[in-house]
DNA sequence: ATGCAATTGTGATGTGCGTCACAGTTGCAT
DNA sequence: ATGCAACTGTGACGCACATCACAATTGCAT
């Protein structure tokens, strides 16, 4: 059973662990919203939708994980997202009425609900609640783009856009901040570069510079910030 | 009279040519919004508020520009946008819950709308159109940022920012893109270099350069587009 | 007109980082 | 184990552009 409203336990939202999302919507809100949505897997490398296509669907990331990326004429390409479980995709562009702006890709195996854009659209005309949640989610959206747009534009160097970008993951990834927050950090130096606008070298160069300098250390996947001072007089 | 709806021909938004927003309200609900708004004049300068600060209204311009920026704490600035009659301002962190993300201030003698942010939340809880109005908003701001992102990450060239945003800025200002695109360009080298994260001198060596190309004219403040085609192989 | 501030133009200089090239490493598949 | 692909590490090189410094132009106030 879903915590925060009745309905049955088979809502993905729920199982997603941000429930967030539509979940807390009256009862018969709920039904109508189950009883529009269907279930897709995805497997990985599958490409959800393009950038440019007419947006035809609204879903939302119930497990794995799905990249987000806009490339330009010659090849290069701005990672924008990893959506997670919870996020909602194709949602500015159901709501502005435009093609989507990204590219979709499961970089695992994935599985997603997903609606009819007339029938999600159609959905929030009748429920103030479905509307004021996705007024809140792109608002969201929009405050974390417009920080990268910061970050790439502020931060001359290569340096401080990795520093940025540390900090803002531990942020986002909710550890101790005052403390040595670690971060997950589920990225190629590729994926890296591509967030921030640089050379997978670069990055590589930066990373083991700070370790060397012992700013951060690295385990794996996981990445412990050691002197935070040290990151922010970078910015 | 507001050729939209009913509503007298007080109306500022209607005035200011951009009357989406919440002019097509029921009768009903367009009095209860005139109701709860208030008038507000901003003499050229001043600041309306400040990134960082506690949200507390949400504004309607409805004469002048106002410039929102962001900076980062060693001085740089982004300029993320400017206001125009019909923006609104404040909307992402009323919705978002939280402070101002950006700086806005008046770069003309401006007139703007405001509302306490709890009404506004009020209101648009209970009218659906609002709602829709406010996710529709945020949407396009959404991708007008995220644009911004991908000029700054994706081409590497000065000279390939500055084509982008020309092209961006004709398409927006509306004039036919198949013929030679006149635009309206309000904004100093600083400016420019402010919203491209670059230098003042890049800017105007590449401006300059484009003009001795033939690229474009330069008369005063309009700015023509001689060979779109060669602007859009910098991309 | 005349002065002053803001904007624009342009050279010289140094450097950060993108690019190329290749060498280690890791990890997965069989 | 063994091979292969993906990732990471590191040097060398060159250029685009930030920065500085100052000159020329514009525009606005009086």
């Amino acid at each position: 059973m879903c915590p925060i409203s009745e309905h049955a336990d088979n809502c993905l939202l729920c199982k997603a662990k941000r429930p967030g999302w539509f979940c807390n919507l009256s009862p018969q809100a709920l039904a109508e919203y189950d009883a529009m949505s269907s279930h897709v897997m995805l497997p990985m490398g599958s490409i959800l939708f393009t950038e440019g296509q007419p947006a035809r669907s609204v879903s939302v990331v119930c497990e794995g994980r799905v990249k987000l990326t806009r490339s330009s004429r010659d090849g290069k390409t701005l990672l924008v997202k990893i959506a997670k479980p919870g996020d909602v995709l194709g949602l500015s562009a159901a709501l502005a009425k435009t093609p989507y702006e990204v590219t979709a890709q499961a970089i695992e195996h994935a599985q997603i609900k997903t609606f009819q854009q007339s029938d999600f659209l159609h959905f929030i005309q009748r429920h103030v609640e479905g509307s004021l949640h996705a007024a809140e989610s792109i608002s969201k959206e929009y405050r974390s783009v417009l920080s990268d747009a910061c970050r790439l534009a502020l931060s001359s160097s290569i340096a401080g856009r990795v520093a940025h970008l540390l900090l803002e993951l531990a942020v986002e990834g909710g550890t101790d901040m005052n403390a040595q927050p670690e971060i997950h950090l589920p990225f190629t130096h590729e994926d890296l570069a591509s967030m921030l606008g640089s050379s997978r070298e670069s990055v590589t160069r930066v990373l083991n510079n700070f370790r060397r300098t012992g700013v951060i250390s690295i385990k794996g996947t996981r990445l412990k910030i050691l002197r935070k001072d040290a990151l922010e007089i970078l910015l």
